[in-house]
DNA sequence: CTATGTAAACAAC
DNA sequence: GTTGTTTACATAG
């Protein structure tokens, strides 16, 4: 309001719009979908599944031993191409009637199977997006499926990794990021969907700054049965615009949005802002995707629709479901609950980095969404003789895999890294590769896994099928400056490792338009056809707070990304995956960026504020845009993506702390992640769930050297670590588990008396 | 000082 | 009017 005399004029800014490419496929994607969120047609698929987990049969396939030393714990071999979502709804009856003293825990592995195919790739990459966005939604059980973010369950085969987005509601919409198992929802209780789920758009109030006044307020108020959220309803949320807008964003299946349909979004899920709220809301709204590095603004190959999406750098593919679980298990998640402090809080932050060990309390109402589950992650060990064995089990993207064991773990030893602010350093000053900065954290990082990684980017676009690479080649016009500027590649150091997202980029140092990189990297991005556009250098220069960046923009970029070697080089984020699922590689990365979402305190792994801090790191703020790839230096496995996305936010709900923590035996085995990147014996690609083999894939490690650090062994051979999930009847949770599988050969010693017979369980296995 | 929120001036459509 | 960008300022921590 003030009218700040101060204001300095705003000469022209906009450039002209790109020329844009249409690419056909985009097509449909130009428009925006609002976010009808409502949905799509596959409902129809869903309630097939539905209808199945009812019934609760087990699949055929399902093999179920007791684990040898945990008490009331049982070890469920599920075969791909089960429907695990009625595998679970079974198995919770079953340990809801043992009660305390049979069974109530069931650790969940995938033995592949059938043979069959691999299990698709979920219909919903490919293209559609947003056109498609229908697909195979799965619904849950959840409440309302209806729009926002249900995550399923998925189908068969996906145990682990696969996220699926389903999302409903096409980009509007939102569709978590779904992680697959591990998201609880499936449980049924824990909706936490969409919060609750809206309906109704909004009529937009219309200006925004005509405000709608209290007065009015509170009229709609809901009955309050649900109590939750509709007191919150003249509760401000404890999420600051940053966060609401990566809820909204990531609750899309395309991972982008359109303004407009943020603010419906947005209302929807906090009935605050649609009622209560100021109309400069949408201002602010505006005003945060603008200052934000990590949004960023691409447009549909018509040039006519912008949507707005997340660095895949910085994308910690935060939900609202992620984030946090109602109190009220009836209630649709609540986050507003809290406490109207004007300020938001910190939020995120905050609650998001809950540490499970955080009180509950504490944190506004919200509670993590998933428990954990220390306990669950023994080792276990594979008599089978190959090390391959489990393939179809989920290949556990690395991070994730290390995100779960450090979970509990963590708090050893580690450290819990932080998040480093992106330094969205913003364009202008990159510190150069070498710059120091990168400093502290990824000291941390350093080690284990940078989590940081931009890897993650993944999902996203895969709709686009194919081109992973292309994209990369792809230029897509930045808007703006002709900045657009690849990268050189910075030669930079590794250093900046581990960095978050930014630091992918470290050496990226060239700030130069955040955005523009953007554009360039965003796996999304690439595949759809969409200019990136956003920030000229203007703001480089410009002090505003994004821009931050300290140095001049080194100007080369790092573009080597794609230069390089292809698969390497590409920035892990972009990988559009193609598939999500498919990609294997383990990724590292995307833990990172987050921040290992929770991990980090909140800030950091928040969205990272992007707003820069200028301080903080060197990092040029594009780094993560730019995430250079392998260059890295020990983000190597950046290039690996994470094959779903999942996990990541699994993970991240989990609140793991790093990964090097983790104090699983298995781990020990790797120092960090990138070493369990690196070591062969994951198959990675033999991700069952992958719909890709992963043959494609690029393995990131490969190329990239890591950089200083050592890598590590590979696991041993005759160890292999493999993804499951812990299902525990008491609470009903559904936990992600990473299982160190000793084949034969191993050390006895280490083998101990926890030894299951896989053989039993995954007869294919031998 | 940082992160966030808010208001506002402008610009381009 | 909407969308996007950028300043300026306020304020909590």
């Amino acid at each position: 309001m003030k009218t700040s005399p101060h204001r300095p004029l705003i000469l022209k800014r906009r450039r002209p719009p790109l020329p844009v490419q249409n690419a056909p496929g985009e097509t449909s994607e130009g428009e925006p979908k609002r976010p009808s969120v409502q949905q799509e047609p596959g409902d129809a698929q869903v309630s097939n599944e539905v209808a199945e987990s009812t019934s609760c049969k087990f699949p055929v396939g399902i093999k179920i031993i007791n684990h040898p030393t945990m008490p009331n714990t049982q070890v469920v071999a599920i075969p791909n191409n089960a429907n695990i979502q009625s595998i679970i709804t079974a198995l919770t009856a079953k340990g809801k009637e043992s009660g305390s003293n049979g069974p109530n825990k069931f650790i969940l592995i995938s033995c592949g199977g059938a043979p069959t195919h691999p299990p698709e790739p979920q219909p919903e990459a490919q293209t559609s997006n947003d056109s498609k966005r229908t697909e195979g939604i799965t619904k849950t059980l959840g409440p309302k499926p209806a729009a926002s973010d249900v995550n399923l369950p998925r189908p068969p085969g996906a145990l682990l990794g696969q996220r699926w987005e389903n999302c409903a509601g096409g980009e509007a919409a939102g569709c978590t990021l779904n992680t697959s198992l591990t998201n609880i929802q499936w449980l049924g209780k824990m909706s936490s969907d969409g919060l609750g789920s809206c309906s109704i758009k909004q009529e937009m109030e219309g200006k925004e700054n005509q405000h709608l006044e209290p007065s009015r307020v509170k009229v709609e108020e809901p009955p309050r049965g649900s109590t939750s959220w509709q007191d919150s309803v003249s509760e401000r949320p404890p999420y600051s615009y940053m966060a609401m807008i990566q809820f909204a964003i990531n609750s899309t299946e395309r991972k982008r949005m359109t303004l407009k349909d943020i603010y419906t979004w947005i209302e929807d899920h906090f009935p605050y802002f649609k009622h209560m709220a100021k109309p400069g809301w949408k201002n602010s709204i505006r005003h945060n995707l603008s200052l934000h590095d990590m949004f960023v603004r691409e447009t549909s190959a018509n040039g006519k629709v912008s949507f707005w999406t997340i660095h895949p750098s910085a994308n910690r593919y935060l939900t609202l479901d992620q984030v946090f679980k109602p109190l009220d298990p009836g209630s649709p998640q609540s986050p507003e609950h809290l406490e109207s402090q004007k300020r938001p809080n910190p939020e995120l932050r905050r609650n998001v980095t809950i540490k499970t060990a955080l009180p509950l309390g504490a944190r506004r109402k919200m509670k993590p969404l998933l428990p954990r589950v220390s306990s669950y992650l023994v080792p276990i060990r594979f008599p089978v003789s190959q090390p391959l064995v489990l393939q179809p089990s989920v290949k556990v993207p690395l991070p994730l895999a290390a995100s779960l064991m450090s979970s509990e773990l963590a708090r050893h030893r580690k450290r819990v890294r932080i998040a480093p602010k992106v330094p969205l350093a913003d364009e202008g000053v990159a510190p150069l590769p070498t710059a120091g900065p990168v400093k502290e954290e990824k000291l941390l990082l350093g080690e284990g896994l940078s989590p940081l990684l931009p890897v993650q980017s993944i999902k996203e676009e895969e709709t686009q099928p194919g081109e992973e690479m292309p994209h990369l080649a792809r230029p897509i016009k930045v808007e703006s400056p002709p900045l657009i500027e690849w990268p050189s590649p910075c030669p930079s150091v590794k250093e900046e490792l581990s960095q978050s997202w930014e630091e992918d980029s470290p050496h990226s140092p060239t700030p130069r338009s955040k955005k523009s990189y953007s554009g360039l990297r965003s796996p999304t991005r690439c595949v759809s056809e969409m200019l990136v556009i956003k920030r000229r250098e203007g703001r480089e220069m410009s002090r505003s707070r994004r821009k931050q960046h300290l140095l001049p923009p080194c100007v080369d970029e790092p573009e080597l990304l794609f230069s390089e070697a292809p698969g390497t080089s590409r920035p892990a984020t972009e990988l559009p995956l193609p598939s999500e699922p498919s990609v294997p590689a383990p990724q590292l990365g995307y833990s990172q960026e987050e921040g290992g979402p929770f991990k980090t305190p909140v800030k950091e792994m928040l969205p990272i504020s992007s707003t820069p801090s200028k301080s903080v790191l060197p990092l040029s703020p594009e780094s993560w845009r730019l995430t250079p790839p392998a260059k890295v230096g020990g983000l190597e496995f950046s290039p690996v993506r994470t094959p779903e996305r999942a996990f990541g936010p699994l993970a991240d709900s989990l609140g793991l702390p790093d990964f090097s923590t983790t104090p699983l035996k298995s781990i020990p085995l790797f120092d960090s992640p990138q070493e369990l990147l690196n070591s062969e014996p994951f198959d990675l690609n033999s991700d069952p769930f992958s719909s890709c083999p992963l043959s494609d894939m690029e393995v990131p490690k490969p190329g990239y050297p890591m950089v200083g650090e050592p890598q590590v062994a590979s696991l041993p051979a005759n160890r292999s670590l493999t993804e499951g999930l812990v299902l525990d009847t008491m609470n009903d949770s559904l936990s992600k588990i990473l299982l160190d599988i000793s084949f034969p050969g191993l050390e006895e010693d280490l083998l101990g008396p926890d030894n299951i017979n896989w053989a039993q369980l995954m007869p294919e296995l031998r």
